[in-house]
DNA sequence: TTTTTGAATAATGTAACAACATTCAAAAGG
DNA sequence: CCTTTTGAATGTTGTTACATTATTCAAAAA
């Protein structure tokens, strides 16, 4: 083998080529979550696109520019982790809300269960989920069907308010 | 300052007393996504619970055993990443179906349009969720809402089907 | 007995390193 | 003069190493 030349200007990897384009640093993360953290930074750069109701040119072509950006489904339906929890709807007491049976309720904690707001209350350790009316000093739980009497509410032993329904999920 | 003695057994810092309970690696992650990967690892050991229908006890305390374990969304209503996106809905067409003005839908294109399926196509620029009927060798669009016609649809320049609605996100 | 204090040991953020990837241009070959 | 070969140059990447910090213990001091 023989020597092949000498300096060479602008030779080298360029900066900026990575799988990211921007720089990386080494964080220290569990064990038990370094798979999940590795799909989220590699797989999907781009998030999900998100549409409005004119086609964008291309669409559905993760290269453009989205109509209305791109959405992380746990950031958009859940504001305080530490208070929310799911639960999954029963019945079909809240149809007029557009709560069918085997829907995913998003439950906030942190909100007040204000007048005309959909919660979920426990009634001798069963759970449900009514829209709340105040009216005249008392307190109603109102289903959205028909079909079925409103409540009269006060929360005592075995009733209690867990909180607000902020967002079901409905799947087909 | 004097010497306070020799050798100690026992001392030190018991192992597994880290913020997470179990060991660390440390992993590259882009600096953009330092601060979401941070707020993953750190701020939800827990995730979000998932209860059924019964109350259980102690709920909603995070530190239970939940009743249908933990729920990440994104993971939840997005199967196949690359072929996902969001549309959100306009309109009352489908309101039989639960998708109501303004809903978030997930849609995915790697799934098949079979008769029956609710899909994303878009006419003449714009975007419309129908459930597909495919009978006697045609195939109509139907609204789930008796003041609206079915569609007589064939794929052409202007028409083309998009993908398979498979969850409706409907905030309250 | 209680308090103070430094030793012992684990956790943590980041620098450093070795292995790998990418690009360039000089040298070789035609 | 053009194409191919080849090693230098330089960025990227997973992991190790390390200095610093945090935590606990028990001997020494009070």
């Amino acid at each position: 083998m023989m020597n092949r030349g000498g300096k060479r200007m602008g030779a080298g990897r360029p900066k900026g080529t990575n799988h990211y384009g921007e720089p990386t640093k080494p964080v220290r993360i569990p064990v038990s979550k370094i798979d999940r953290v590795l799909r989220f930074v590699r797989e999907r750069e781009d998030g999900i696109p998100l549409y409005g109701n004119e086609v964008p040119a291309g669409f559905p072509s993760p290269a453009d520019d989205y109509a209305e950006g791109v959405l992380d489904l746990n950031a958009h339906l859940v504001r305080e982790p530490t208070a929310t929890f799911f639960v999954r709807a029963r019945g079909d007491s809240m149809i007029g809300a557009g709560i069918h049976d085997g829907d995913l309720l998003v439950v906030d904690r942190s909100l007040e269960a204000t007048n005309g707001k959909v919660v979920i209350v426990s009634i001798n350790g069963e759970l449900t989920v009514k829209r709340l009316r105040q009216a005249k000093g008392r307190t109603w739980l109102i289903p959205e069907n028909p079909d079925y009497p409103p409540i009269d509410f006060q929360e005592q032993d075995d009733t209690h308010l867990w909180g607000v329904v902020t967002n079901v999920v409905h799947s087909l």
